[in-house]
DNA sequence: GTGGTCTAGACCACA
DNA sequence: GTGGTCTAGACCACA
């Protein structure tokens, strides 16, 4: 289900939390569904605990999951996540876009990247 | 003309890197202008000189600016350097747009993103 | 298996960057190796280690390894590293074919030069 | 007669030695000719009358030129320098053929590299 | 004065 | 423990 890739730049913690967002936004994990344990993960994925604890930590924080002590942590899926998910992108783009205005790159230059984008 | 953003995340040489790639790319520093020299800009930042060396060299290995032993750093401007910033910024792009792909959001929603950017 | 030469007049950085080549590009170091950490090597070579470190950040950019935050530096060979080193050893002999035509020497004495170096 | 190429990585004062080295060993500025004065020179070129100073004293030290106090510098050719010029010349080449060798590059490939420098 | 290299050592994020 | 960033400051080559 979770596949770690070591060349990504991004830190291991970084892509469980967004491999998890993924399943849980495209309701592959249902709501209150148990999320697997931190130990068995941790095994499964051949890395450090402290490497899960800190992307449930995260994916907590967020309202992906919720913990409950002594029995584990459970799908918290609710209509609102989506949308946090979706502001998140649509910062980015800004960035991206403010970005792209500094060096004089037009905005229909960057409508063309995503129409790219599509086809490849 | 550079201030650095202690609250940015990104570490002070990539600021630095960024901030003189766009005055190099807008035309504000013309093709073998003198950079400030590496002691002079820590200086007036007051950080410390390895970390404009660093910056520096980055902007070097880039090919935005070429260094002459005991004279100093100089605008190195060419015609693809526009290009390979575009390449960079149509990367990231396209790799946002795989992101929200993969969480079900139509890509006509993400144009929209770039349109409520331009008012704001 | 790094040794080094302070009569060198490279840096220390440089040479390190070299022998870590050679090693990755004859195989005796292989692809997904770890590579000794940063404050290892720099304690075994009595050296600082903001000096490896520089040395791992060009072997990084160069493409023969990679490092993953928190695990340390892979080495990360692949089918062009050989090629690009043959492009920059065939750009420096052609470098030295010019500066010998330029003050009259015969291509057929640096054949000999080369033959020469055989056998010593 | 000189030109310096300031985006040459190489030190200005060294452009200068090897330009005259040029120039003496091709025959072009002949025995006991007077070479341009220091001031002189680094008026033309626009640079430090320092680098001139450097550059001639290791000419002289190279026994391409020699000193005359309150007269000026002066061309000192004879048959041993374009030995030395050669020796030069075949131990940068010799050097280059052992880093191949390192990497397990055959000698016949540096043998094309050559081959391929006379075409372009 | 100008860039480049290096040491010594701190502090942070990540595993 | 592991890499990455940064400071403070020295020393060298070059101009």
């Amino acid at each position: 289900m979770i596949i770690i890739d070591y060349k990504d730049t991004r830190p291991i913690y970084e892509q469980i939390v967004d491999k998890f967002q993924q399943l849980i936004l495209r309701g592959i994990l249902k709501t209150d569904e148990q999320m697997p344990s931190v130990r068995m993960l941790a095994m499964e994925l051949s890395i450090n605990p402290n490497t899960i604890q800190k992307a449930y930590a995260e994916l907590e924080r967020q309202g992906f999951i919720y913990a409950v002590k002594g029995r584990g942590n459970f799908v918290a899926y609710n209509d609102k996540l989506l949308e946090k998910k979706k502001a998140e992108i649509r910062s980015k783009i800004q960035y991206i876009c403010q970005e792209a205005a500094e060096i004089g790159i037009p905005r229909e230059e960057l409508f063309d990247f995503m129409a790219d984008g599509r086809k490849e």
